[in-house]
DNA sequence: TTAGAAACATGATAAAAGTCATGTTCTAAA
DNA sequence: TTTAGAACATGACTTTTATCATGTTTCTAA
């Protein structure tokens, strides 16, 4: 299946019919929260696998995925999925691993959101995009457009936060805005910035 | 095995041996920051399973137990539970629907903390306090002793903010202390104020 | 039982972050 | 090409929340 960028791949509230893997593309996975803002949980690409937590517990889906990009995925029928599941045991583990390793970042997230303030967790959010999507060929700029809204649903803040944040980082010579992307020109000051010590 | 009140059943950082089924007694289950300041992440109680996830992902704890109470658990080794899990695709999948439920719980967690203000996230901890170790023979007092640091911790905001919180609800006839316990006498209003809507 | 520590409480203040308003720039469709 | 809407930006202001200071109460171990 093929999406264009900005429509929907599935949708909050949804039943699962099966699930996607992302061959080519971008997605972000993200949550209604009670006063209707968006809540970003987790970027996509190529080689991911999408709606599976849904499917796996039998649940609706509890966040929407919408392509960022222009986006080839593979989708798995539920019965499909289930039969290879059956037949086996070791892809059992390998799923019990990847959610295991989902459940630990959202438990890391929600420390960061308690006791982070905003611009640490938007140098954060950058260091997150740059692993997640990687480099242009300069080696500087983050492979990903993004508008200042969908940031700032990453981040956890308002947009005008997200705006003013990264105005200061442009200021502080941390990042330059290469027409929509961001260039990270000093990444030190951004990891110094982001208070990350693992 | 059996812990006192306070005591650390496993500690962060630390390499999983095998998991804890908790017997009798109350767990808390928190994640240290950046900073130094705790955040809780879940709350235990009998026929609970602890320390699963870093067992399941092959990684060290990313968080603390502590009993919250003087707690009995059932320690099962490594390789005991590995055997088993051999031998019982069934128990693959108990275990895939647990984790994709937490991990929906996390996710709906950082929406909250992300978008929800403190008075707000208090009022949901307490129905979740609730939910989770339910009421004394009063039908009204939630049957778990927590201090207010402990409570700040979970709702995740600093300890003065939780304890004024917590006056104002008293001020504003939702909860009463009852000793170390709080008792909650506008469920209705507690309800409205934690702004939930499922 | 009593000293010291931990927990609880509250005021004062500061800092952080959100909201509202307004204007500009960019972009895509008529 | 024009034009409406989205996205971006920034100032002014308010609200929320954290921090610091201080005092009281409660618990605990010598």
């Amino acid at each position: 299946m093929s999406f264009k960028k900005g429509q929907v791949i599935f949708n909050e509230g949804g039943h699962p019919l099966g699930l996607f893997c992302v061959n080519d593309g971008k997605v972000k996975i993200e949550h209604t929260g009670a006063d209707g803002k968006e809540q970003i949980l987790r970027m996509a690409k190529g080689g991911d696998v999408l709606g599976y937590r849904a499917l796996l517990s039998d649940e609706r889906y509890n966040a929407s995925a919408v392509a960022l990009d222009d986006t080839d995925v593979c989708f798995v029928p539920k019965d499909s999925f289930f039969s290879v599941l059956k037949l086996n045991p070791r892809l059992s583990l390998d799923i019990i691993k990847m959610l295991s390793t989902e459940l630990r970042k959202a438990e890391d997230t929600i420390t960061d959101l308690a006791q982070k303030p905003v611009r640490e967790r938007m140098a954060e959010a950058l260091l997150f995009l740059k692993e997640t999507y990687g480099y242009e060929e300069d080696g500087q700029t983050i492979d990903v457009v993004l508008t200042r809204e969908d940031i700032a649903n990453l981040v956890g803040t308002a947009t005008e936060t997200a705006i003013r944040l990264l105005s200061e980082f442009k200021k502080d010579g941390i990042v330059e805005a290469v027409g929509k992307k961001l260039k990270i020109v000093a990444i030190d000051k951004l990891v110094k910035t982001a208070n990350v010590y693992d």
